[in-house]
DNA sequence: AAGAGAGTCAACCGCGCAGGT
DNA sequence: AACCTGCGCGGTTGACTCTCT
C-alpha cells in the first residue's frame, strides 16, 4: 500500500515564524481545526498539513500550557508512566493544557533519567542485599506496553479470561477468532518486545484497555476485576470530568495501584 | 573570553489505524 | 477486497541555550 510522505519538497522546514503562526491562527479561529492536509493552502502557508497540526496542537492552541511542570503533574506523570509506559497522548490526556510532546520531552529530559538513575540504584542495592532472593521479589511497577492495541495474547491467557470474565464481542476479537488459531500468529515485528509472550488487549470503540500484565519473573498477572472496571473508568475521557491531579484523583491512583498489586497469577 | 559538552524542546519522520471510495 | 486519505502516535533529530572548564 502506498503511502505518500507528507514531506514533499516546497514546503517551508524547521523553526515556525511570527507571521506563519499568526496566519494559522487567523485560519484556525475562522474555520476551526481539522482537515489539517488543506489547511496550509487556504491558510497560505507553505507547511505541510502535518506540520500546521503539529504547530497548532503544540503551541499555538489558546489552552496549552506552558512553563515549568508543577510537583503535583511531575507526581502524576510518574505514577501515570508506571501504569502506562510511553503512552504519552492518554497520560497528557490527564493533565489539561499540557500536550503530549510536552511530557514526553519532560519525561525524557527530567524523569526518565531520574527514574532510570533509581532503578539502577535499586537494582546495585539487590544485588548488594545479603538476601540475594529479595533481587527477583515482585516490584510494584505494572508493565504496560506503548501501543495501540490491536493485537491478541497468549490463547492460554485468552481462555481463562474467557472463563473468568465476560468476553467483550469487539470488532477485533471478531476478526481473529474467524481466522483459525489466528491468536497463535502476531507476527514477531510487531510485537513491541519480542522476548516477551503478549500482555493481553481488547478494545472496543475507541476504548483500549490492558487486561493482564507481568510480574518481574514473568509471569502473567491478571487485573482484578475491580481494579480492571476503576481504571477503564478512571482513564477514558469522560466530557465534562475535571483531570487536575487532586486529592480524589491521587486516592483514587493508590487505590489502583494497590488493586493491581493483588492481580492473581495464572 | 571562548570553546566544548550537556541539556532542552520544537519540529520532523515513519508507521499504523480508521474510514471512505 | 484493495486502495487511498486523513489523522494521531511515539521515536528521533537538530538547532538553540546553558553551563562548565
Amino acid at each position: 500500500m502506498g503511502r505518500k510522505s507528507d514531506s514533499c519538497e516546497g514546503f517551508n522546514k524547521g523553526a515556525w515564524t511570527a507571521n506563519e503562526d499568526i496566519l494559522l491562527i487567523n485560519y484556525i479561529n475562522i474555520h476551526g481545526e481539522g482537515k489539517w492536509t488543506t489547511v496550509p493552502c487556504k491558510a497560505g502557508l507553505k507547511r505541510s498539513g502535518k506540520s500546521c497540526r503539529l504547530r497548532w496542537l503544540n503551541y499555538l492552541r489558546p489552552n496549552v500550557k506552558r512553563g515549568n511542570f508543577s510537583e503535583e503533574e511531575n507526581d502524576l506523570i510518574v505514577r501515570l508512566h508506571k501504569l502506562l509506559g510511553n503512552r504519552w497522548s492518554l497520560i497528557a490526556g490527564r493533565l489539561p493544557g499540557r500536550t503530549d510532546n510536552d511530557i514526553k520531552n519532560y519525561w525524557n529530559t527530567n524523569l526518565g533519567k531520574k527514574a532510570k538513575e533509581l532503578s539502577a540504584m535499586k537494582k546495585l542495592s539487590a544485588s548488594n542485599s545479603l538476601m540475594p532472593s529479595q533481587a527477583t521479589n515482585k516490584t510494584n511497577v505494572i508493565r504496560t506496553k506503548a501501543i495501540r492495541c490491536n493485537k491478541l495474547a497468549s490463547p492460554l491467557f485468552l481462555q481463562s479470561l474467557s472463563t473468568s470474565r465476560q468476553k467483550i464481542p469487539t470488532k477485533a476479537l471478531v476478526a481473529q477468532e474467524s481466522k483459525a488459531n489466528a491468536v497463535n500468529e502476531v507476527p514477531e515485528s510487531s510485537k513491541i518486545c519480542p522476548n516477551f509472550e503478549e500482555e493481553v488487549f481488547q478494545e472496543e470503540d475507541n476504548m483500549v484497555v490492558n487486561y493482564g500484565s507481568f510480574n518481574d519473573d514473568d509471569n502473567i498477572v491478571a487485573f482484578p476485576d475491580q481494579a480492571l472496571m476503576e481504571f477503564e473508568r478512571w482513564m477514558l475521557n469522560d466530557e465534562g470530568v475535571d483531570y487536575l491531579p487532586h486529592d480524589h484523583d491521587d486516592d483514587q491512583i493508590k487505590s489502583l495501584i494497590s488493586l493491581f498489586d493483588m492481580g492473581g497469577e495464572f
